[in-house]
DNA sequence: GTCTATACTGCGATAGAC
DNA sequence: GTCTATCGCAGTATAGAC
């Protein structure tokens, strides 16, 4: 494969503009250049010159700012969790009863798919490719899938939904959550008309989620 | 990284005794290493020495009967679809009631991802890495998913689901039923004490599916 | 703090003996 | 049909100028 190329100046692919010298920026766009390429290759299929290329710095910086493309990783993979947690907490959910509760939480898990796209595919690598071991030390999503669990436990008790297992209902939400990201790009085949991503079909998701979730655990 | 262990017979890890003389038998090797593999890392990721070691065989073999890595992982992704299509055609669903041929169906996909472990992880990788191209050229799962959603419409027409999208509904079902799976090495820190793959966590995860999506979808 | 240049290793693919 | 040996490139990481 004759690839010549000339390497002469692809910075073209950057996402915002260079030349600055400002330790935190750089830092934070390796971060989510890393992200975009850690959720497509995983940890050992991911090139660190991809992920320059993509910032708009050379490889040489990645390696002064992170040491080395593990360290990276490990940075990626600490930044998802608490953001879930944080918007989950602006729901109030406490004052809800379990069902308005869990909508919004629906609502809120299919949302933060859509604003952080890469976040569950990194997730996913990180499972397969490593048995989760980098997840477990860069914190997890305890916090998060107890959120879920502790709400659903809370609707059994108070009788508004079935008895269930909490910890398989959580799986199986979260699957229906994510899976319509993370299969995305396989699905489109199946729904060529459709953009996945239009807001439209978002909104369809978010629909259809929580109406199967909602009838699915409601104590009839 | 002093990495000097000899190389000498690293064929302790075969799954099967070799030095047969049998193209069939040796490909089918090759193939099923090679879907342990491409379902951890991807066809990028994957090292045709590590399908090599897991076979039993030396590297040559793999580039002798299959050309190279891309033409392997394409035979690799030909084999899923049609064993599902095949798992759903035994279970007569025409013959059931919607409720009941939806029950089955979803009992019979958690049997698959049990059976066949890797190949959900294969096709995610598939979307993420290669945006799905060679899935759409060496088969799809049109089929299944078509499955899936014709049986909800049958159940939509008949009175007894009520009306739903049955697009996005058949994501959330494929979402429930793989998920638990595809995330498993990250969700067993959320509960260490289970076996996610023992047989009594398997039944719950099916029980609980079935419970969920039925009360989810039925008109009640 | 950012760059260019380069050392070194790992891996896909091939050649050729048996 | 299977092996050993090797080629050549691609990719991680480092050295050192600016």
């Amino acid at each position: 494969m004759g690839k010549v190329t000339s390497k002469k100046k692809e910075r073209a692919a950057s996402t915002s503009p260079r030349r600055t010298r400002d330790t935190e920026a750089t830092k934070a766009q390796i971060l989510n250049a890393a992200e975009e390429e850690f959720a497509r290759h995983g940890l050992s299929g991911t090139r660190t010159e991809a992920i320059a290329a993509k910032t708009g710095v050379t490889k040489a910086m990645i390696f002064y700012h992170f040491g080395n493309k593990e360290k990276l990783y490990r940075a990626v993979l600490k930044r998802p969790c608490s953001d879930v947690i944080q918007a989950f907490e602006t729901l109030d959910l406490e004052q809800q009863t379990a069902e308005v509760a869990l909508s919004r939480l629906i609502r809120a898990a299919i949302e933060y798919c859509v604003a952080y796209p890469h976040r569950g595919k990194v997730l996913f690598h990180e499972a397969n490719q490593n048995q989760g071991r980098y997840f477990q030390k860069e914190g997890g999503w305890q916090p998060a899938i107890d959120y879920i669990s502790n709400l659903l436990e809370r609707g059994v008790a108070e009788g508004s939904f079935r008895p269930l297992d909490p910890f398989i209902t959580t799986a199986h939400i979260m699957g229906i959550c994510s899976f319509y990201f993370d299969a995305r790009e396989n699905l489109k085949y199946a729904a060529p008309e459709k953009d996945l991503l239009s807001p439209d079909m978002v909104q369809a998701h978010i629909d259809g989620a929580i109406a199967l979730v909602i009838a699915g655990v409601k104590n009839h």
